[in-house]
RNA sequence: GGCGACAUAGCCAAGUGGUAAGGCAGAGGUCUGCAAAACCUUCAUCCCCGGUUCAAAUCCGGGUGUCGCCUCCA
């Protein structure tokens, strides 16, 4: 499989450091808030190269952080009049609310900064020893001119970037490009823990390094997250994990392109966001997912209702086709139809074209193209009617693709229908058997208000939940 | 100022040297009591200019435009 490495720009054959296993390390959420669909993306990217690699053979140990503490939860927690540790539960809660409607498996370890303290601090100490960190006021910081290899995975020239650099006032870095390994606790009332340097909390990106050590090793395959953590969150983490374990931290590292609204990024601070919450009462999970695996993971992609409109419209497709053959899983023919296995056979091809694409750099667009020409051969062949052994073969092999892709892989649970409900089809079925139509389309409608969209097939009524 | 990305039909979006995937929308048709769904047909020469090549959307150079990172940010 060809991956893009943003440490080299360019796609490199992914090849692990065990052989069939993959150790992966995404950043997670800063719980404060609910989401938006530009974070997600991340989510959504990396649960989908997970299934990938899992769908390839490989065995994969994935962990997404929780970065429970942080200035924008304890400002929160002010304005709420709770505490940050409430604010960070309650907003995990709804992490995992909306990452499963997204279809997003949980990762295998979702470590949390509050519970890797002592780790945290130990870190600390080993770069103040390597002589990589340095005290002052109950701050650490970093040294950011001690580590040669500092902007290698932004591009970035050291020089270039002190000019941008500030210092913040309250801060006493020796070098404007220094960062805060350990912040000392300003407020009384803010979160904070003891520590050789006194009462603080850890810098933001001290965390990902801690925990990506303790949970999967000082050298990890794959590491994940948006393009805009690249500078500088990768790579600070990269001047610490490199400086304190004396070894390569991230063999690949993989970011995402952003969510524009208008041609612009989706951001908290420009206000343009929709939370995925928000859109959830709109469209599904499902269909979000979707949305965001149309195009590739690398390029920008822009959100809008016209969009999301045209997704949509997409997604139906495959959900009609696989409403139908489970219809006709049902209601088909027990003979077989017309070279039934050679017909099967000849779907793989579509399976074949989607384990290229996806090797490529897992371009889900293509990946998507090919489960479109996998329906449409599909539906093709249902057109008149299959046996009920190619439907449920036909079926398969969609749900194998789509399942990678983490879409159509949530067993909706069938709801019988109601008495009334089914009073109601049959009743319409002995008007039309009457050719009383002006009735039977009076129940269709009525049905269709309640939700209820019926098919009038070859093979009797398909009933369509909506 | 430094670094980087992108520009393909009405819309979305693949394709990175051999003559434009796929989806949405639209138009016409088949099927249907009507419908829905499906099926068939139809719908682009790839921002501009120059170059390399037998051959370029794809490579090189120059423009133009859009966006991003360099500050919290997925």
């Amino acid at each position: 499989m060809q991956v893009y490495n943003t440490l080299t720009n360019r796609k490199e054959e992914f090849v692990p450091i065990e052989p069939g296993k993959v150790k992966m390390y995404v950043c997670g959420p800063t719980v404060y808030n609910y989401f938006h669909i530009g974070n997600a993306r991340p989510f959504v990217v990396f649960d989908t190269l997970r299934r990938y690699f899992k769908f390839r053979g490989y065995e994969v140990k994935f962990v997404q952080n929780f970065t429970d503490v942080d200035d924008k939860i304890i400002n929160k927690a002010k304005e709420e009049g709770i505490t940050a540790p409430e604010v960070s539960e309650k907003y995990i809660k709804e992490y995992f609310d909306d990452a499963e409607a997204l279809g997003v498996m949980k990762a295998d370890v979702h470590p949390k900064v509050s519970e890797h303290i002592p780790e945290i601090i130990d870190f600390v100490q080993t770069l103040i020893e390597k002589g990589y960190a340095y005290e002052a006021d109950g701050d650490v910081y970093y040294s950011t001119r001690h580590f040669h290899d500092y902007g290698k995975l932004s591009g970035q020239n050291i020089d270039d970037l002190e000019s941008g650099a500030r210092i913040a006032i309250g801060e006493v870095k020796k070098d404007p490009l220094d960062f805060a390994l350990w912040k000392a606790r300003k407020e009384e009332s803010e979160i904070a823990w003891e520590s050789p340097w006194g009462m603080g909390r850890p810098g933001w990106h001290i965390e990902c390094s801690t925990m990506a050590k303790k949970h999967l090793g000082t050298t990890i395959d794959i590491h994940g997250g948006g393009q805009d953590l690249t500078f500088p969150h990768h790579e600070n983490e990269i001047a610490q994990s490199e400086a304190c374990n004396d070894a390569e931290f991230a063999h690949y590292w993989m970011h995402n392109g952003y969510i524009n609204v208008d041609g612009k990024k989706m951001s908290k601070s420009l206000g343009n966001f929709f939370t995925v919450r928000d859109i959830r009462e709109h469209y599904s999970g499902d269909v979000i997912r979707f949305f965001l695996l149309s195009g590739h993971y690398r390029s920008p992609i822009n959100f809008s209702d016209s969009l999301m409109e045209q997704s949509k419209q997409g997604y139906e497709r495959i959900a009609t086709a696989i409403e139908t053959l489970e219809f006709l899983m049902a209601n088909g023919t027990d003979e077989p139809i017309e070279n039934e296995a050679d017909k099967l056979a000849a779907l793989d091809k579509h399976k074949e074209k989607f384990i290229e694409v996806m090797d490529d750099d897992l371009n889900t667009a293509d990946g998507i193209a090919a489960i479109f020409e996998l329906v449409s051969d599909i539906n093709h062949e249902v057109k008149d009617g299959t046996s009920k052994f190619y439907a449920k073969e036909a079926l398969a092999k969609i749900k194998e693709l789509t399942d990678v892709l983490g879409v159509f892989s949530q067993e909706d649970e069938e709801a019988g229908l109601g008495d009334d409900i089914q009073a109601l089809i049959d009743e319409r079925q002995a008007a039309r058997a009457e050719k009383n139509w002006a009735k039977a389309d009076e129940i269709r409608d009525k049905l269709a208000a309640m939700g209820i969209t019926l098919k009038d097939t070859p093979q009797g009524v398909q009933i369509i939940r909506n």
